[in-house]
DNA sequence: GGTGATTTTGTCAATGCTGTAGATATTAAG
DNA sequence: CTTAATATCTACAGCATTGACAAAATCACC
């Protein structure tokens, strides 16, 4: 199966379009990111994700009208599909489950 | 900053290198992962994963002596090294972090 | 006890998907 | 028409995956 798991990035992304909920679109997106987590990062590297996430079924999305902002193109915005929720929610269970699995190693041993 | 952070499929091996702790070679991590994952993998993906987390400083290698088993090339061992570790802990703490941080989106609605 | 088939594992080479950046185009307000 | 906010395009580095092949060690037959 091809695209079957989800990037360390796009869990990330997708993570904060859930977030944002009505307010993601990618230069949110971006910055959100940036701020929760430090790494920087391009629009264009937003974009890139968003639009393989879309791909994947796991966000929508439409374009927004005029805002009464200083100017600018109109804005992208992006919704957290239920099958994108799943993908999260699988993950994130999936995740903890296999740290679990492994009391002797995670975080009860050292070097 | 190049390669700093760990990939999809690198976390999951680098685990699973601690999990196995003294009996991580190509084969059994690769036998690992398929059994806790389910997920079908290749020899040469798990080597390929692992001679990336070498040069990362996160594993070490060395070779295995001859053993009594049928037969076969000689094992390469692999080690989770301290740096490795913290990798490891920062992921899931961060990670762990961000989930908790979104309250409104990752476990409480749907669409 | 050699010699080749068999088993176990590692290495190489090639390819597609993910992550990142820079440059450019579009839309709207001033 | 200049400036600001966003999106899109193009290109490339790094991660994930596969298939084919090489190496090392035992087995089994003679």
């Amino acid at each position: 199966m091809k695209g079957s798991y989800l990037g360390e990035l796009e869990e990330l992304i997708l993570l904060t379009v859930g977030a944002l909920f009505d307010e993601a679109y990618g230069v949110a997106v971006m910055d959100e990111i940036e701020k929760q987590t430090g790494r920087s990062m391009n629009v264009s590297a937003a974009h890139a994700v968003l639009r393989r996430l879309e791909e994947k079924g796991y966000v929508t999305s439409r374009m927004g009208g005029a805002t009464n902002e200083r100017g600018g193109r109109r804005k992208r915005y992006f919704t957290l599909t239920a099958v994108g929720k799943k993908a999260l929610d699988e993950s994130f269970a999936f995740r903890n489950e296999l740290y679990k699995r492994i009391p002797k190693m995670a975080f009860n041993f050292s070097l």
